[in-house]
Order: structure tokens, then sequence, then C-alpha cells
DNA sequence: AGAGAATGCACCC
DNA sequence: TGGGTGCCCTTCTC
């Protein structure tokens, strides 16, 4: 298919003169003479002039430097890539970043739903034609006659915390306790957040060594919580005292290298059964199972992801190689599989080709999905992959959640939203950024019961809610000066507040609005851990 | 303020 | 076939 990378192995030649930049040029240069010969092609593009002037009184002529204007992407000349102001401009030499396809950059995909946020508000963007909708209604007949409203959490309010010494790997609300967030990050640290009483927080070091990679809560006790992470351990952790104890240990005998050391990805429960299931990195299958999800109807369905490019659902009942009931295969790695929330018969998945599918029910066909939708959020190593999850509350299991890796120009930044996906026709329902937040948010979780979504960007955590339920925090935060909130379009109130609090030097929180103008106090962990490979 | 580091996947031979 | 190599929008720290 269109996918393919277009990867040169031999780079053309590049010659620029009196160059600075050394890293990016593979070849040595043996030559340091400043009259490059352009080829009559080149001729025609614009050299760039620059002109330093040495100390004035030494009275020397300029000396002027010419650099030929050359790709930092495909390192061919003619044109450049990278961020223009807030706008990033692709290299036309490659296939397109947002849907893989060559003959268009990202500015002209027809998949790029957003084209001029100066224009239209987000909140008008769901808006549907009627005969749209009638056309849907006809060829979707059993999506519920009217689509409960969706509630999402507006995008000016929200409340930041960092804690975490690492990126956000994966967040958790408490079952029962509303205002309880969990999160785990990439060095193996819990993180319990009251996010209502914003101040109280626990960190819990000494579960896991290296990353968290799932968290899940026990059915039976509240306070106990399961997680799986790469030091091959599953942890069961009491989250009131921190006291852990180790549910399976897959590396007794310790690290003996790369090829032997075994990581767990996926974590479930089944409660039905009353089974933990953790799948790790050699798999059944010997190969890297990332997710797992147990069908919240069908207590013998679970569902698989990994990367061999397949979801899997499987009869719990017969998990043996091969044996899968179906494998859905997808182009790239698969980031997460999840079964609809409520009634189980969907699934949704998120593909590292920038794709997120759907299939709608798993009784139907399932040789392709019912839909695929085009969505940035494909793979960078520095960034925790992307999960694109169901909203719980919606009734109507369509609701989605993931957060976006290419930027959007919003009045002159770069932002990295977070978007609010109607899964059943791709529709972009709503984007939430703000203007404090320059981050990536790969991971996302909206609350089972509240309309509040919490979010992981790098090392922070957002929460963020609706207008009302804010301004009531938001009141209470001044007064206790330990937060905060983030505004839409201005970040000066929040830097007044922060620079005027006294509580800056108590410890190593952070709760800014924005991490770049305040440097966290947080200890400088010096990274000692044993990495796995 | 600019370099360096962390470190997953795909492609290549 | 597996190790070597390179990577298009990272983010933080020194």
């Amino acid at each position: 298919m269109g996918l393919t990378r277009n990867r040169r192995k031999k780079e053309p030649e590049i010659v620029i003169a009196r160059d600075t930049e050394s890293s990016s040029s593979e070849e040595e240069e043996e030559e340091d003479d400043d009259d490059y010969p352009l080829s009559e092609s080149e001729k025609g593009d614009e050299a760039v002039k620059i002109e330093l002037e040495k100390s004035k009184a030494k009275g020397k002529a300029p000396i002027t430097v010419k650099l030929k204007k050359v790709c930092k992407v495909c390192k061919q000349p003619g044109h450049e890539a990278g961020f223009k102001g807030a706008t990033y401009i692709d290299c036309p030499m490659k296939p397109c970043f947002l849907c893989k396809m060559p003959g268009h950059t990202t500015m002209s995909c027809p998949h790029r739903v957003v084209t001029d946020h100066r224009i239209l508000p987000t909140s008008h963007r769901n808006t549907k034609n009627p005969i749209d909708f009638v056309f849907m209604r006809q060829l979707q007949p059993r999506i519920p006659p009217i689509k409960p409203p969706y509630v999402i959490p507006d995008q000016v309010h929200c409340a930041v915390i960092r804690y975490h010494s690492r990126r956000v790997t994966c967040l958790e609300f408490h079952p029962t306790r509303n205002n309880i967030l969990l999160s785990g990050d990439k060095k193996g640290q819990i993180g319990v957040w009251d996010f209502a009483k914003v101040y109280e927080k626990s960190v819990y070091g000494n579960i896991h060594s290296v990353q968290v990679n799932n968290m899940r809560f026990s059915p039976t006790n509240d306070d106990m919580v399961y997680s799986a992470s790469s030091d091959g351990n599953i942890g069961y952790t009491d989250l009131e005292t921190g006291t852990s104890s180790t549910l399976l240990n897959l590396n007794p005998n310790g690290w003996q290298g790369p090829t032997t050391w075994k990581m767990l990805y996926g974590l479930d429960i089944n409660s039905d059964k009353g089974l933990v299931l953790a799948a790790d990195n050699f798999g059944l299958l010997h190969i890297k199972v990332v997710g797992l999800d147990c069908n919240p109807v069908h207590p013998e369905l679970l569902l698989s992801c990994g990367n061999d490019h397949f979801a899997r659902i499987w009869d719990m009942r017969k998990l043996q190689p091969g044996e899968s009931l179906n494998d859905l295969a997808h182009k790239r790695v698969v980031n997460s599989a999840y079964f609809s929330p409520s009634s189980g018969t969907k699934i949704l998945t998120t593909s590292q080709d920038n794709r997120i599918r759907v299939w709608d029910s798993i009784f139907g066909d399932l040789d392709s999905p019912s839909r695929e939708i085009v969505h940035s959020h494909d793979f960078n190593r520095h960034l925790t992959p992307f999960k694109a999850e169901w909203d719980p509350k919606d009734a109507s299991e369509s609701l989605i959640v993931v957060g976006r890796y290419i930027s959007e120009n919003y009045n002159g930044a770069a932002l990295h939203p977070i978007d609010f996906i109607d899964s059943s026709n791709g529709q972009l329902v709503a984007e939430v950024m703000d203007p404090n937040i320059t981050t990536i948010t790969p991971v996302n979780k909206l609350h089972p019961r509240d309309d509040v979504l919490a979010s992981g960007s790098s090392r922070s955590l957002f929460i963020w809610r609706p207008e009302e339920k804010t301004e009531m925090v938001e009141e209470k935060e001044k007064k206790e000066k330990k937060i905060v909130i983030c505004y839409g379009d201005s970040d000066k109130k929040g830097k007044k507040q922060k620079r005027g609090s006294d509580d800056e030097d108590e410890d190593d929180d952070m709760f800014s609005s924005k991490g770049k103008n305040i440097k966290a106090k947080a200890k400088t962990t010096k990274s000692t851990r044993r990495t796995k490979a």
C-alpha cells in the first residue's frame, strides 16, 4: 500500500559552505572552500546570506557566508521543512505526515479536519446538517434515535500538577472515589492524586523499577490496585499505605540480558472469573502483547493487541496459540484495542498507521473494520503511545477521546489538542487545548461517572472539567494559592498567581500553568536504573 | 540557548 | 535472519 516510508539510503550530497551544523551532515567535508559551485538548477535557489559583522573596532569587512537552503527532512535543496512560526511546513518529498499517502502534504491532506481555527469556534464544528443526519440514520438504523448530548470538559479550564519525574504512561480513575486519579510513569512510580483537594497526593516509588504499563483496581477492594510493569512484575498495592506485594515476578533471577528479560504490558481483570490477566512481551505467540481488554458483557471474551499488527479476540476457555476467534489486521503496531464499555459489542483500536478503527459488532463481519478514521497519533519513540479510549458514560458508545500528535496553529501558538471524535461517523466533535499546554498529550482517560477528563502530557497531569465545577475549584484554589487554573487566553494571570505564592519552596510539587516558565524543583533523579536493553 | 539524552520501530542486507 | 542504522512536529536538563 502507500505506506512505505520512502527511505533514501543514499542521501544526495550536501555541501554547505562554512556551515556550523556538523551533526546532521553525514559525510566528512574535506574541502573547506566557500565557493560551492551551484548547478544550473540550483542557481535559481535563493541562497541565504548571513552577514557576520566582525568587531567594528577592527574595521574589518563583513564576512559573507553562503548557506544553501536545504530541507532538513530530505536534505534536498529548493524547499524547506519545519516550523514557520506556529505552522509546520511538511517536506513535499515525503508522504503526507497525517494520512501517509504520497502526493500531498499535511496542509492539503483531505483528512485534515481543521483548516482555520480563527474562523470556526470548535463547539460549532459538530453541527450536522439535517440531510447528513437522515442519511446517517438510514445507513445505521440501529443507532439510538437521539444521541444523548456529550458533555465535553471545557477546554478553557483545567488543573495541573506535576510530580512525576518521567513521562506519564497510564492513568486510571478510582472506581468509587470520584476525585482520585492514579497515574503511572516511565520510571515505575505510581501517583495517587486527589484532584479536588489539589495538594493532596502520594507518590509511590518502590513498587516498580521501570515503566508502569497498565493499572487496574481490584474489583473486590477499592483501595487495592494491580499494576503491570516492564520490570516483569505485577504489583498489588494498598493505596492508603503504599505497601505493595508482588503478585507475579517474571524475572526471579534478575537481569540475564535482553533476550530473557520479560516485561508485562497488557493487564485486565476478569471479575466474573476472578482472574487477573497480564501479557508479557513474549506472549503466548511470542510477540509483544501490549494491550488486553476483557469484554464487559461476555466474560469469556478477551481482546489483545500488539506489535505484530493484529488485534485478536480470544475465548478465555481456549487460550492456545493460533486458537484466537478473530484476528483483526492492521498496517502497523496496534497501540490499543478496547471493547465498547457497556454492550461490549464494538471494538475500537488505535494503530501507528495513523488510523483509528471501529468494528461496529463483534457478531458481524469482522474481516474489515466498519470505519477507519485518519487521525494523527503515529509513532514517536519519545512519546507514550497514543490510545483512543471510549467515553464510559456515552450510552450510544460512540464518543472517543484521543490525543493529537501534529500541531495546528491556534492564533500563533502551535498546540496539540486532545480530540473528541464521534466514532460512528468520524467527526471531530471537540478539541480540547490550552495555550499554556504546549506539550503533546498522548495519555487520556475519561471519568467513569463525572464530566472529567484526565490527561497525561510529558510529566504533567491535567484535569479538565466543565466550567461550573471549575469555577468553584478555581475560587478555592485562588484562596489557597496552591494551584493555578489555566485560562484560555491569559496565562499572565496564572503566572502572577504562581509568582505570588508563598508555598513555592515547600516541596517538589509543581502546580503551574506553564511548566516552561516555572522550573520544577523536583529532585533531579539520576537515571541509574537499568534499562532493558 | 544549544547540545545531549532518553530509546521503539522499521527497513536493510 | 538479526544486528545495524536512522528517524518529520519531543521534552527536559544542564
